[in-house]
RNA sequence: GCCGACGUAGCUCAGUGGUAGAGCAACGGUUUCGUAAACCGUGGGUCGUGAGUUCAACUCUCACCGUCGGCUCCA
């Protein structure tokens, strides 16, 4: 029986929002006609009762969404795919002619297409309408296809999964069969391989493996346990983090977790927001709540005097910890949770100020992605939307700024348009991984709505009240779903910088007990994280778990290396090398320092 | 939340109505060993939770909890 691999290249949707339609290229052609094929063979075998929805090309593959009663089981996935083999084996034309909107609806009238009158009356008047022909299966469809089921050439059936119709949660519950096809088998082979390195990569896994974080179900779901492991690797990214911030003149602040409910109305959250909180917490009387953001702790600490323009840009940061109710559908490991702590920082400065504050964020963000190996970014300016609030000027001041920040960064960048929030206009950064995949981390957003609600002043120099502008930015997003992306990135080989444990001294026999603690005692003494392996195993053994566990080096030390004082160095790619352990110490203390 | 699948030891997984299994891990012992897994032994499971059907439930039914895939990529 054949495995069903998940579609494991999961993007952020908003990326696909915003990628510029696929140029319609032979591929997506080629899967939309198979989108129909896949229509076709489920027709054939389940008959006219089915009703068909859609059926379009998507990032990987196709899918075709259908409502069945009773439901498509999995195992009804390799005899609709054979039957779509048979079709492609048949050589198939497809054709596609025109067809008047009465002659459309009445067919489908005729045929009890709900979904298809619905697509039909979602097309504007006087729009051209066309149905495409393949074999026995005509459907209603725009076009782009290629010209034979043989042009499919190798095709496979991946998962069946619920989706509501036109993905409105009012809609019915559809299901949609999900496939990918290529020109040739060998494509396909090297996509489904593809798959297979991905899943390898899958942070929750190796997250158990290396024994990193852990979710543990009677804490609830979404809530995220650091182990020692990746509790080391936190603080490593915490460390820098801060150092970096502190180079370009951030504050650190702290601020609770839980306030009163009046901050969240006053800062709108409740209102707008407020599904996405938690509940409230009852004390004295008084209902208190969970952060679903650090912004307005850190407005207080503005507000909580007066502020001159000579206080400005006042830079306010903390690794905030706050809490969101996703829905329990959403939740996945690390990278959608429900307890989260964001890299947070809110800016407050003059309007002048504004260009170079965001040039100084986009940097900072850029610096720091860069150190975790990330180099290739998409950059996403989302401007005014039609419900903005505020003065038109203000936000076009405020999207020349972010246009400039990006082209001072040397960095080409996408525009959205109306894609902001009401409140102002953002910046976000895409970062793509080592195999490929997009994830959204930086973003880098304008607020023009809490320092009015919040009434912020500062005096300026004419003697007058002035508003701040505010600056809402994370750059690595959350430590969650930057760790999750991190250990994906690098399937869990972390740089030494990162590693858990950099280096891990291995002795041979009983008899170099001793000198490996020495040796330990001498790296960490060096700032190094290191283990010592007194377990009872054979080399073999040994070097099999800290290769497992992805340590960056391994000292074995025998008794050639005991009587001349060495260790010999193992990297994780299995070159070895003698060294006195101060070379070693350098080497990697310089290696650390490079990030590399 | 919704649709579907899944939930057996720490991990990976066998087990289709008749007293719960393997490998790895853990623990105890033997072995002291030169670059990816030595040998012997021991312990460990309310089979996610709760109800129900049955003489009998890991196995069948229902509910709940959790996990996984999907739910804006548009005829």
């Amino acid at each position: 029986m054949a495995t069903y691999v998940m579609l494991a290249f999961k993007v952020d949707r908003r990326e696909c929002a915003k990628t510029p339609a696929m140029a319609v290229d032979d591929l997506a052609q080629l899967r939309h006609t198979a989108a129909h094929l896949l229509a076709h063979a489920v027709v054939d075998i389940f008959g006219d009762d089915v009703k068909l929805a859609i059926g379009p090309a998507i990032e990987n593959g196709f899918y075709y969404a259908f409502l069945k009663t009773p439901a498509f089981v999995p195992e009804d996935l390799p005899r609709i795919e054979a039957r779509m083999k048979e079709l492609i084996g048949e050589d198939l034309a497809m054709s596609g002619e025109p067809i008047s909107r009465d002659a459309a609806e009445k067919h489908y009238r005729d045929r009890d297409q709900p979904f298809k009158l619905d697509i039909l009356a979602g097309i504007p008047d006087g729009e051209p309408l066309s149905m495409y022909t393949i074999g026995a299966f005509t459907d209603l469809c725009r076009g782009g296809h290629v010209n034979s089921s043989k042009d499919v050439g190798a095709v496979k059936l991946m998962s069946i999964a619920g989706a509501y119709w036109r993905g409105d949660e009012h809609n019915p519950m559809l299901q949609r069969i999900y496939g990918t096809a290529f020109p040739e088998q060998a494509q396909l082979d090297e996509y489904l391989h593809r798959l297979e390195e991905a899943e390898k990569r899958d942070h929750r896994k190796i997250g158990r493996e290396l024994d990193l974080f852990s979710i543990e179900e009677q804490a609830g779901p979404g809530l995220v346990f650091w182990h020692p492991n990746g509790g080391r690797i936190r603080s490593v990214i915490e460390d820098f983090v801060r150092k970096q911030l502190r180079d370009r003149g951030y504050e650190p602040v702290y601020s609770p977790h839980v306030v009163h409910e009046d901050v969240f109305l006053t800062s709108g959250h409740l209102q707008s927001f407020g599904e996405s909180m938690f509940g409230p917490i009852d004390v004295e009387e008084q209902r208190y709540r969970l952060k679903p953001m650090n912004c307005p702790g850190h407005i207080l600490i503005y507000k909580s005097k007066p502020r001159s323009y000579r206080d400005l840009p006042l830079l306010l940061a903390e690794f905030g910890t706050v809490y969101r109710y996703e829905r329990s559908g959403t939740l996945h490991g690390l990278l959608r949770v429900r307890g989260l702590t964001q890299d947070d920082a809110h800016l407050f400065c003059t309007p002048d100020q504004l260009q170079g504050e965001y040039e100084n964020t986009v940097d900072a963000a850029l610096t720091m992605l860069r150190a975790f190996a990330f180099d290739d970014f998409r950059l996403f300016v989302s401007t005014r939307p039609t419900n903005a609030l505020g003065d038109p000027q203000v936000w076009e001041r405020a999207e020349a700024a972010i246009r400039n920040a990006c082209d001072h960064a040397g960095l080409a960048y996408e525009i959205d348009e109306g894609g902001g929030a009401f409140y102002g206009p953002k910046l976000d950064i895409m970062v793509r991984d080592a195999i490929g995949r997009e994830w959204q981390l930086s973003t880098v957003q304008v607020d023009f709505n809490l320092p009015g609600r919040f009434d912020l002043t500062y005096r300026g120099a004419d003697g007058e009240d002035h508003q701040p502008v505010m600056i809402h930015r994370a750059l690595l997003g959350s430590m969650e779903r930057f760790f999750g992306v991190l250990i994906e990135h690098f399937a869990g080989a972390f740089p030494v910088w990162l590693a858990p444990v950099q280096a891990a001294v291995v002795p041979i026999g009983e008899a170099q007990f001793d000198y490996a603690e020495e040796i330990g005692a001498r790296l960490r003494a060096a700032d190094l994280r290191v283990a010592v392996d007194r377990s009872n195993e054979r080399l073999q053994k040994k070097i099999a778990m800290h290769q497992a566990g992805k340590v960056p080096y391994m000292l074995v030390v025998g008794k050639s290396e005991l009587a001349s004082g060495e260790v010999n160095v193992r990297e994780r790619g299995g070159s070895q090398r003698a060294m006195k352990p101060d070379e070693f110490v350098a080497n990697v203390t310089a290696e650390i320092a490079a990030r590399t």
